[in-house]
DNA sequence: CAACTGACGATAG
DNA sequence: CCTATCGCCAGTT
């Protein structure tokens, strides 16, 4: 373990998104240490979501929004973040004023 | 080793 | 609001 590769690195930022907040992949890159990574955030969670229990439905794309496909996890993602109290408003996207994870502001 | 692939992001039109 | 395009980087083929 310990800090190594990016990679892992990322893994270890998904764990610490809370309860009841997400992040967008250029967020977790940048707290990765490399802001223009969110394309390794991708391959991170599909393959390590489920076999190393990340908390991947609370990793969203940067305008509020699910990434995932309809009929293909869209709508049990969503449903995962409603059961922790998150918000959709009517366009389907989630207010980050409210919602997104903020580690360096209480 | 080269090419391909992504649950992306920013910019331009 | 939309599509198109480029950039970025690591894991796969």
């Amino acid at each position: 373990m310990t800090e190594l590769n990016f990679t892992s690195l990322v893994k270890q930022v998904i764990k610490q998104i809370p309860y009841g907040k997400v992040a967008f992949y250029g967020q977790i890159a940048s707290i990765a240490g490399n802001h223009r990574a969110a394309r390794q955030v991708v391959r991170v969670l599909h393959s390590s979501s489920t076999k190393d229990a990340l908390p991947w439905h609370r990793v969203i794309n940067k305008q509020g929004k699910i990434s995932l496909p309809i009929g293909n996890g869209y709508e049990k993602q969503k449903h995962l973040l409603q059961a922790e109290g998150v918000e959709f408003d009517s366009s389907d996207r989630i207010d980050f004023k409210r919602f997104l994870w903020q580690p360096d502001n209480h």
